[in-house]
DNA sequence: TATGATAACAGACAAAAGTATGTTTTATTA
DNA sequence: TAATAAAACATACTTTTGTCTGTTATCATA
């Protein structure tokens, strides 16, 4: 390729790299030579070897598409939106899968999945029929929580409450009642923590699972 | 390793390659090969024949790590959060960038980007203080979308309306009035496409970019 | 228990990808 | 303008990874 000013070409490499790592598809070497229009392997590499070395890339030593953004405790994921709550474990329902929906994880392992809002007894909470909620299993649940819970088999979302000793589910809408199920009709999914609309429609569903 | 029913390690390998995939890190045979402590490459080369021939995964032949999710277009970016409403053009906005979320992009280039809600003119719309609306930008404007406009230098969201060759924009909140600018006082920034509510503390400022 | 299907194993080869050494060309700056 | 650093090139070698052929063991079912 042509020459151009020192730091011009590895920006735009370090750019090419990082979006395919954000697309789930770490280059290799020879890809980003060709993606540059290189006519040597070392060409790539030595702009590789560079962002390495100024921290801006990582790279596991040895294995083909190696490279890495640093820090990735702080990605995004890929989560699937379940499309119906399921009877038993969450981990047997992957047939359900609605859609796939970029978020933000903190954390190396935490399950975090989508779930498609059904009703409207959240309302005022400003969680409408429709929307997907991103909720965490295996979350520490606090007083006032949004979280979906399990009553009687049956999936719900509402506010968490404790009190004496009894748990309270609490809805979002006067038309609603407050719950008190027994202790033993109730699981707590998870918790609540991201609520999203989408106004315009865009298909999850362009990787549905086929098996 | 040791035999199992005909099925149960075919869903066990399709789930890990599903996680990595999910992880951004696609595994290669002999990768599944170790992780099932299998003595043959070809053992979990088979099986992952097996989940493309039953279009469970696709797979680019003769690439290395070349199992994917089918029908997955991979294309989450982050798109930035421009802290302040800006009273300039947005290009030059970005110094103000809050963080930055990652979002789901069904076209190659288009400007979206994140933006605070400030006020609860839209509450019934389920659009509250503190939230995040994506704007996109270059959008194509429709009766009832809710749009993001600049009336006087001031910038408020708004759903859109057209009423006899006359621009009405109409909060979702009865305390507010129904806004009728004249046409040089206003611009339409852009569309929402898209609410989302954090309810948990979410740093969205960990990934700046270095380039 | 016989039989076909599925699972797991073994070893080898070919292609892809990482790595290394040295050279030429261009940009930067003193 | 000369010296230095950075960029790009050429080629070769090694390791990793994909793929192939054939065999043995276990499962499912009649």
């Amino acid at each position: 390729m042509a020459y151009t000013k020192p730091g011009v070409t590895r920006n735009r490499i370090y750019q090419f790299v990082r979006q395919r790592l954000l697309d789930g598809e770490p280059p290799t070497v020879r890809e980003v030579q060709t993606a540059f229009h290189m006519r040597a392997v070392q060409s790539a590499k030595s702009h590789l070897d560079a962002l390495v070395k100024e921290g801006r890339l990582v790279k596991v030593p040895g294995k083909s598409r190696g490279y890495r953004l640093p820090g990735t405790k702080h990605s995004s994921r890929l989560a699937p939106i379940l499309g119906r709550v399921p009877a038993g474990p969450f981990n047997i329902a992957v047939e359900e899968i609605e859609g796939y929906i970029p978020v933000r994880f903190n954390s190396e392992e935490q399950t975090v999945f989508g779930l498609r809002v059904n009703g409207d007894s959240m309302m005022s909470a400003g969680i409408l029929h429709g929307d997907v909620v991103l909720v965490r299993s295996e979350s520490e649940i606090h007083q006032g929580d949004i979280v979906v819970a399990m009553i009687d088999g049956e999936a719900t979302i509402k506010e968490f409450r404790r009190v004496r000793n009894r748990i309270q589910l609490r809805p979002h809408n006067d038309a609603y009642p407050i719950l008190s199920p027994k202790p033993e009709d109730l699981t707590i999914i998870g918790k609540v923590i991201e609520v999203r609309r989408y106004l315009e429609a865009i298909s999850l569903i362009d990787e549905e699972l086929n098996g």
